[in-house]
DNA sequence: CTTAGGG
DNA sequence: CCCTAAG
């Protein structure tokens, strides 16, 4: 009878949510609230990290509690305290973990939104490693994706794990825009160059 | 902080 | 994308 708000594919066209532009003093809960639009919104919920998220952003925008009658409230707890299984933890062990997140944020880190590389981006990307080699992503950064404030040299690197995947696996299982034939030739041609000269020669030639 | 790989 | 041992 109801039909969902949402055509049929598609599913992620919201990366900057205008509607959440704060006036600049506090991005950390303006993320937080478009992270969970997306979430309604998308229904990405696949991994655990999403819950956990979902939860925060609940907590902390939201505010949802829950309205129970006081007598109610105590009369359940009153009876219901029966027999808890206490872990015996070693407070120790707990204290002398760090888990520092990104750069001192205690915060829960938020899953980056998902920004599927474009052709453009993909042809950047060979054209540096090109060049570079698959052994200094941070160059191959600041050459290709100087300006691509969400792009890590991490990212590059996983993107060329992907595209050297994608160049051999058959077109048919391949998703997202096509990459040019073309492109993946020349990933594969890069990798395999770059996969014998790995330690050799690793001296810029610009 | 950057590499390099598994998750 | 994330997490993180190594360097």
């Amino acid at each position: 009878m109801l039909e969902p708000r949402h055509t049929s594919n598609s599913p992620s066209s919201c990366n900057d949510n205008p509607c959440f532009l704060t006036t600049g003093s506090q991005q950390k809960l303006s993320k937080q609230s478009t992270s969970l639009m997306l979430q309604q919104g998308t229904y990405n919920v696949s991994q655990e990290r999403s819950r956990i998220k979902i939860e925060s952003c609940v907590e902390g925008d939201l505010n949802v509690v829950s309205s129970q009658p006081d007598t109610y409230a105590n009369n359940n707890v009153a009876k219901c305290r029966t027999l808890v299984a206490v872990p015996a933890i070693n407070m120790e062990a707990l204290a002398v973990v760090p888990f520092r997140r990104k750069s001192g944020n205690p915060d829960f880190a938020q899953r980056r939104i998902r920004r599927p590389f474009s052709v453009l981006e993909v042809e950047a990307l060979v054209q540096a490693v090109e060049k570079l080699g698959t052994g200094r992503w941070r160059d191959v950064k600041q050459r290709a994706f100087d300006h691509a404030k969400h792009r890590t040299y991490v990212d590059l690197k996983d993107k060329w794990k992907t595209l050297v995947h994608t160049a051999r696996i058959s077109p048919q299982q391949r998703r997202g825009e096509p990459v040019p034939q073309e492109l993946l030739d020349r990933v594969l041609a890069a990798h395999a160059y770059w996969s014998q000269q790995q330690c050799k020669h690793q001296l810029k030639p610009l």
